[in-house]
RNA sequence: GGGCCCGUAGCUCAGCGGUUAGAGCAGGGGACUCAUAAUCCCUUGGUCGGAGGUUCGAAUCCUCCCGGGCCUACCA
């Protein structure tokens, strides 16, 4: 086989955070992916760095009293010693604060001038006085123009759903300082990516680039239509690069987050003596980016037209992924299933994870679930109960004599483990994980199915057998070797360990054609403990304290954390008189049906006593269903504006307090309450 | 409303046009006792979401429907 010329990333993590679990599973996809491709005997290089740019690191700082450079440099040295608590092995991790990164922005950046695809537009935004700065949309909150909503982010409305302009916002606030936002228009820089439509019709739907799905959706989402033009500057003050020809204004960090990949590999280049071009100008070297299913579009639509753009080779193929779930449920904080990765490693072997996920991780894009349950029969049926237990009972009665010379005749056990090894390696290339998970127990399975037949502690009774057991003891090892092997871009601590075991490092996969004869047998210590559930739920209770830290005293017995509150900060102080300005009354639900059409709502006719009727639509079918809500009291925003909707007139609003989806509640008032009464 | 993905044994999934539909875990019975209560053998369990169609033949292809998820959308 030639040899082929590899270089990988993973997406740049963001310098605001820790690594969580969730971010773990594209960095272990990755580094299986290349440890894969080192032991093929290929030349790969992977490459990472620190997403360091925005306002959100900026932000940060500003809390902490800090510079945003050393908030960047703290962090990153967290990240990077979580990847290494994993054994995630980067050939470079470097940052995009970097030297590099800026030289190669500029050079990107005088691209997309020449080929005339930079135009400038003003662009009107709110404007923090008190910061000093302009606010992205999700840095600001005001009450909905639609509906009237209260505690709005400034793009859309999650109560009705209206998107709208952080301008349209009634009284709107700035989440950063709690001022209240002007209206101001500064001067942005925008890349016509339109102009680029044909190549990424062409290079998206055709060259296998792209899962097909993912071909799918940008076809249906963005290429159906013009593609908008990409707002990629920011006024100052921003943490990040300013434009060159543009003082006072920066690139938008998602400008220069990819550009990371190649300001990373340039360091790598620098050490190494490499030619940078050769890595990223060249065909015969394949480019392979791994990202999660939520930043799709920015690699798969800007990325290749910025590389285009400027001349440089596009990915062979963009690896996505989707999220993580713990028990079937996103992370939650207060579940204690947002898990960082420190945390994880103070508990459980990394190995275990590395297995697991790769167990569960298949070509397709969608979410993988960590059952806790399950994380913990997986690991200990298939890695303890079925490979490792394997080197455990033949190991001891090898360590005297050692392999046997010449290879026994074994039924063609062997010989079939070491043709699986093709099709184990197909599965790793595609990134089926899960598939060559699953072909390399088979082949386990045969092998505790072979001693089992041999049995080895009944040889050992008797000394005129010492030849059978010697060759019963070296055709377990060696099988137990192949697994090894194929396992090694899984677990390498497992490949070191065999290794030792029989004093023959594993280095390459071709290594599981060939038996390993005459070698001596180490001293059998145990390769991977069984993980109790207990280390689990220790690992889940450890993360719940990190994300709710004991409050003030009082409060502290009832164990409520601050999470609604830090995801919904407290509005702007109001008047009593404000307040009156909404009637809140006392209502009965005296009906209540689906919409079937409507995917969210629920039609309620509200009685406020005697013959005062409402109908309300209200957002809650997917935590109400209609009979248990009929007869019971709410509460009722009563002289809302009627609205016309699809479905009807809704006269009104039930408040409901929750982030949605199944977690909405609504209001009850105690035992008493007659419907018509007034909120005061 | 539009798009995509998924619906196969209690659970997690494989099979994606061709012998009586498979694996692991869980359940039941037995064996072994070398091994980290590991292993091995036997076994229970499925109208392959539903209905049509194409075909000599469909879990596998097509259409429609139902259910779940994700994305998208000015349906308080």
């Amino acid at each position: 086989m030639t040899e082929r010329r590899i270089l990988v990333t993973s997406a740049l993590p963001y310098a605001n955070g820790h690594i969580h679990l969730g971010h773990l599973v594209e960095y272990l996809q990755t580094d299986i992916w290349v440890r894969f491709q080192k032991l093929r005997g290929n030349r790969c290089v992977y490459v990472c760095a620190d997403d360091t740019h925005g306002t959100a690191v900026m932000i940060s700082a500003r809390k902490e009293g800090i510079s945003e450079e050393e908030l960047i440099g703290r962090m990153q040295k967290a990240h990077v010693d979580d990847f290494s608590g994993f054994d995630i092995e980067f050939d470079n991790y470097g940052s995009t604060h970097s030297p590099e990164n800026r030289q190669l922005c500029a050079e990107f950046w005088k691209a997309l001038r020449k080929a005339g695809l930079v135009i400038e537009k003003d662009v009107t935004q709110l404007f923090d006085p008190v910061a000093g700065t302009f606010l992205a949309d999700r840095f600001v909150k005001g009450t909905c123009p639609f509906c009237k909503a209260p505690e709005q982010y400034g793009d859309s409305c999650d109560r009705c759903g209206h998107t709208y302009s952080p301008t349209d916002l009634i009284d709107p606030v700035s989440t950063l300082s709690g001022a209240t936002p002007e209206v101001r228009s500064a001067l942005h820089l925008f890349v016509q990516i339109e102009q680029l439509r044909s190549f990424l019709d062409q290079w998206t739907q055709s060259g296998d680039h792209l899962q097909p799905e993912v071909a799918n959706y940008l076809k249906g989402h963005f290429l159906g239509e013009p593609l908008r033009d990409w707002d990629i500057s920011r006024p100052a003050p921003y943490f990040g690069f300013e434009i060159p020809d543009s003082p006072g204004n920066y690139w938008y960090v998602w400008f220069d987050a990819p550009i990371g990949y190649m300001a990373s590999t340039l360091q790598w280049c620098k050490r190494h003596g490499e030619q940078f071009d050769d890595w990223w100008k060249s065909d015969k070297t394949e480019i392979h980016h791994f990202i999660g299913k939520d930043i799709t579009y920015f690699h798969t639509l800007f990325w290749p037209a910025m590389l285009k753009t400027a001349g440089y080779s596009l990915p062979k193929m963009v690896h996505i992924h989707g999220f993580l779930t713990v028990n079937g449920e996103k992370m939650s904080k207060s579940k204690g299933t947002f898990v960082r990765a420190s945390t994880y490693l103070k508990r459980l072997d990394p190995s275990y994870l590395r297995y697991y996920y790769a167990s569960k991780l298949t070509l397709r894009v969608e979410d993988l679930d960590m059952n806790l349950d399950e994380f913990v029969a997986k690991v200990n049926a298939d890695m303890v109960g079925n490979v490792v237990n394997l080197a455990s009972r033949t190991a001891r009665f090898a360590e005297e004599t050692g392999l046997a010379e010449a290879w026994p005749d074994d039924g063609g056990l062997f010989e079939q483990a070491a043709r699986d090894g093709d099709a184990i390696a197909d599965a790793y290339e595609a990134c089926d994980y899960n598939r060559a998970m699953r072909l390399i127990l088979a082949a386990g399975d045969r092998a505790n199915q072979f001693v089992e037949r041999a049995a080895p502690w009944n040889l050992k009774k008797d000394p005129s057998k010492a030849n059978e057991l010697r060759d019963a003891c070296t055709i377990g090892l060696n099988l137990f070797r192949q697994l090894a092997v194929y396992l090694a871009p899984v677990l390498p601590k497992l490949a070191r360990q065999t290794g030792e075991l029989l004093n023959q490092p594993i280095r390459h996969w071709d290594e599981s054609k060939r038996p390993l004869l005459g070698n001596p047998v180490s001293r059998f210590e145990h390769m991977m403990t069984r993980v109790r559930r207990e280390q689990v739920d220790a690992m889940i209770d450890d993360t719940r304290d990190v994300a709710a830290p004991e409050a003030e005293k009082p409060a502290a017995q009832w164990m409520d954390g601050d999470e609604p509150l830090q995801a919904e900060p407290l509005a702007a102080q109001c008047t009593i008189d404000d307040f009156a300005k909404v009637d809140l009354r006392i209502a009965r639900v005296v009906a209540a049906e689906e919409v079937p059409e409507a995917k969210k709502l629920l039609k309620l006719i509200l009685s406020l006593g005697g013959e005062h009727r409402r109908t309300v639509f209200a957002g809650i079918k997917s935590a109400y269903k209609p009979e248990e809500l009929v007869g019971r009291l709410v509460v009722c925003v009563a002289n809302l504006a009627p609205r016309q909707m699809k479905f009807g007139m809704s006269e009104g609003m039930v408040v409901a307090s929750g982030p949605g989806g199944s977690e909405i509640y609504l209001l009850s008032p105690d035992e008493g309450a007659k419907p018509g009464q007034r909120l005061h």
